[in-house]
DNA sequence: TTTTTAATTTAGATGCGTCTAAACCAGTGC
DNA sequence: GCACTGGTTTAGACGCATCTAAATTAAAAA
């Protein structure tokens, strides 16, 4: 069995390996979880003899197919329990995040499958990120393009909001930047700063690695601003 | 901040201690929570020097005002999960214990108030076990007498069905040995065991461990074998 | 009262997850 | 081509929760 820990690991390097093929980086694993490079070393280490993750020394970790599984699993929990907070006991959706954190290692697989039941097995969880499925198979991650890729003039609509800090979600979600929303970037500033104009006209300012964070389809065609269906 | 594991200890400790002032022998608690008995040696002595239980040498532990406080918590977590799994996820009521055993470590106060809420702040679990309120007060854990001092004869109703064991309760439950029920005892033989008869006529053999574990109130005026209300 | 027995505690060890301090690569700049 | 710099790993330590084996104590039996 793997601890808490390890799975947190495996997440970790989930998330952050994105599409990408490169190596994770300790560091960058250790700074994510709030610990020193050394015991992200050791973990690394660790899950590397179980066969979860390719280590490469001085370059990083990979997630073996094993691995990946079992992150897609710990996600997949993540993404249900979001949904289950927000939808059945009144959550707001910038709340959610961290008590998925925490029970995402401690429900079993009868809790999971009744969750997704009474949810309607839903396939985006509150912050509009994929669900993975009960076959636990790979989901696009990186849909769509980053806020931040985007140019003056362009209208979008808000896809994902990836952000895992409350506070800075709450204040989004003020703000009227919530997944659905329709925007018009207004100016992309030199100075690593977006504002895009919501709606109602209203203009909100962002910087690069907030923008960075919010996934956005294009909206060529005229919509409303209304939360857009999910992706296959 | 208290471990996973010191809250077992301290919920153990509560649930061994009953109305008695004797203290809990470290053997019991080892026993009931799987552990050898050095172990909880040591953690007793933990838990001794954060103040959370008195300890007597070679005596056992007693829960101090503050331990009992937090093991009330746990309780009343575990109390309100089992509610929640049972009426809100289709959970039968001899499944729910393990999950929140599990999960009663891992809700924030959030969780706790919004699930409380959500049930209409329940009184009882589907065990029959009552639910420490909000204030965390003690409850009566010993209320009406057990199946087992009962005599041939006697009519009573299930209040509590207080066994852990999924298996056992699968079974009681299938025998209709269930919260609400009306019996009559119908024969206490001298081999430990004691046979009841349910409101259909069918009679049902239990050892004396067993009907230990099932709390009833006396149902002399005749009833119909419904769930019976709550008692303040 | 002395002996025996059963429970409890002490002693010493292990694995996990973490830390700090120090040694060690690997790529960049000169 | 060599030294520097920054990230990575090794070394050694600690606290938690657990174990086994041995010593100790309290209570029951003789």
């Amino acid at each position: 069995m793997l601890s808490a820990k390890m799975e947190d690991y495996l997440k970790t390097i989930y998330e952050l390996q994105g599409r990408s093929d490169d190596p994770v980086s300790t560091s960058s694993v250790a700074e994510r979880l709030g610990v020193t490079a050394p015991t992200a070393t050791s973990m690394i280490e660790t899950l590397a003899e179980r066969g979860l993750v390719e280590r490469e020394k001085y370059k990083g970790a990979r997630l073996t197919r094993e691995g990946e599984t079992v992150a897609i699993e710990v996600v997949r929990h993540h993404r249900l329990l979001e949904t289950y907070l927000a939808e059945q006991l009144g959550y707001d959706w910038t709340e959610v995040h961290d008590e998925a954190d925490r029970l995402e290692h401690h429900i079993s697989e009868e809790f999971e499958r009744r969750v997704d039941e009474k949810l309607g097995e839903p396939e985006v969880d509150p912050h509009g990120d994929p669900i993975p499925n009960d076959r636990l198979e790979p989901v696009d991650e990186s849909s769509g393009e980053t806020l931040s890729e985007h140019a003056e003039g362009d209208e979008v609509v808000v896809e994902r909001v990836r952000d895992r800090d409350a506070e800075e979600l709450a204040y989004l979600s003020e703000a009227g930047v919530t997944p659905g929303t329709r925007l018009v970037v207004e100016e992309v500033a030199p100075i690593d700063m977006i504002t895009v104009c919501l709606p109602d006209g209203e203009p909100v300012s962002l910087p690069g690695e907030i923008a960075e964070a919010i996934r956005v389809s294009s909206a060529e065609a005229g919509g409303s601003g209304e939360p857009s269906e999910v992706e296959g």
